[in-house]
DNA sequence: AATGAATGAGTGTTCATTCAT
DNA sequence: CATGAATGAACACTCATTCAT
């Protein structure tokens, strides 16, 4: 279990590092060796424990989407509450979790190599399918509007968010109390 | 005469080129080798009519943004139609523009160099303003909710139109109409 | 004969151009276009008077080497005069060739491709003869000294140039008179 | 020890190879992949051991004027000797080191860029200095003539020298001894 | 397990040369 | 004759990946 810990251990300081790295730059920009200098170790232990550089993106990724899908879907089943509250707990975290990562959803967005994107796709459809449950039932209790389906829906929720944080990430982000009315306001059933 | 038609047109057919080449890849993932030989053209040539790689990926951005800002601003001007139906015709027609260029879309949201980041802001700036400028008016005329400013606003207009031309580009995308009745929900005034 | 004049100076124009052009500049960093726009003419005209970039250098090493052999000749002939007095006045107008050529002799130095090494060989042959025969002069009116053969009385006389013009070109050149004589101080018969 | 040792040697082995592929080809003809193969080591490697091809090509410079400035001093030093003795070993250093470095000479005297030649210059100017108090000392002593000042001097020695190594270097060069006598016969006090 | 020295395929860019006008 | 647009071979340099220690 020592050894066991100690691995994962260093695999989070490659990650971190990695995520450094990333922040600022685009994928081509950062090299392995900066990557590796800024976890403290050598270039060769990075291959130890990711296959190579596009796997340890996609790590990267993963890593962030499950964070982003287990929080969706946790808020989900909180039906005690009244929608338009998990909705804007949802919206609250969501909004928090693209700021705190605006670096990385630039490099989503970057196109890359089939096998790559292959391993993205797998994970933003969980996002989506999780987005689109959170949705579903909001339409089927009658807080979300009718006469559009969940796509668009989803739309006007995830458009806004990353819009925020993409171009809003350095300077004066909207406040998520603003952008989730707003966002309310497009969605709701009147 | 004849000979600048000629020139103005191998340039066009480089950049067209260019535009394909860049429709499925990122930045650093497509060659110039590649762009001269869709274009039909030696390598050197593509250095007679843009100063590099980079150059030339501006000026497809450029031509792109001007074309927008042009669209908002003669659409911006028509003060004798109702505003809502300005921003009806507006989003109509940004609607088209990004779903037309939705490759590029993904390029101009993808990470960069600086150099290059800095010759997309100006033109990016060019865009928002003559959105801020639209918007602002429809706050004005009392067209558009008064509870958040004008960013936020942007941020309601851009954000899913941006989505869309991102993630639907291929399959399904939302109806404009559609599109421009959640949107307007979303920043009218009530 | 307007004709055959129009294209020598059009020529002369060229290499002109082309001394300018490699005055202060190694033979790879000067251009063709460079040297066709700083001679106001087509890069593709600079091709109906010479064969190359190479053959344009070689015209250039050529003429020059061929009006030193010429000076120096004239000069031999002239034996109404002390030898001493024709070895000064040869040593001043080589100073001053070398030293107006001097960014050329640095061009000399340059190791350059096997047939353009040839063509600068067989001229800069006809210079070695040209001072061989002179040298030989001094020694056979015994104005030069016996004790060492003609090809260590050249080494002494040329050395000096070369390294004045070589390292003194740009600042304070020795002045001819003083390297007369001190060129004469170590050639000369006791 | 034993890896310091390794990459000290891989570097003279990388120096070395460069040294025989500039022996004969001017700084622009020798390509970085030849030295790689000369030196039988990957392209990369050899900028492991060096910035740049121009740095490659500084270090032997260097390595070389520093030899030749070292050599200079220490007979310098010497003061126990007469002067004529010390300036006779000096000659026949330089002499055996221009001439063992003739292939170098040319590379130095070569058209170079900017950057290029002003690294060059500041050892050059070691080397210079170091000439210089030699100089100095055999006038200040009264050995050498006091009608010209060191500069000129210089020339009347280093000039010599270096076109001895520059067009002797590969046929029947001037014997050391008789050079001594020569330049000796230049500079001397009467 | 960890390292980092070694590698070489791959890229943007330049420029001598050609040739259609 | 004159031009300059077009070409593509050539080169310095980078960096993901491997492997001997």
């Amino acid at each position: 279990m020592n050894l066991e810990k100690k691995k994962a251990l260093k695999r989070q300081t490659i990650l971190k590092a990695a995520t450094a790295c990333f922040e600022n730059r685009s994928y081509d920009e950062v090299t392995l060796d900066e990557v590796a200098t800024e976890a403290g170790v050598g270039k060769g232990t990075v291959y130890l424990y990711f296959r190579s550089k596009e796997d340890l993106f996609l790590q990267l990724a993963v890593e962030g989407v499950d964070e982003m899908v287990a929080q969706v879907k946790e808020l989900t089943q909180m039906t005690a509450l009244p929608f338009v509250e998990r909705f804007e707990r949802i919206i609250l975290a969501l909004a928090g979790f693209f700021m705190r990562r605006h670096g990385f959803i630039r490099l989503m967005n970057q196109a890359m190599s089939e096998q790559l994107n292959e391993g993205f796709c797998r994970h933003r459809e969980q996002m989506r399918n999780a987005m689109m449950t959170f949705i579903g039932q909001g339409v089927k209790e009658g807080a979300l509007r009718r006469d559009c389906d969940v796509a668009e829906l989803e739309m006007m929720l995830i458009g806004p968010l990353v819009f925020r944080a993409r171009n809003q990430g350095h300077s004066h982000p909207v406040s998520p109390e603003v952008l989730s009315r707003l966002i309310w306001s497009a969605i709701k059933h009147d």
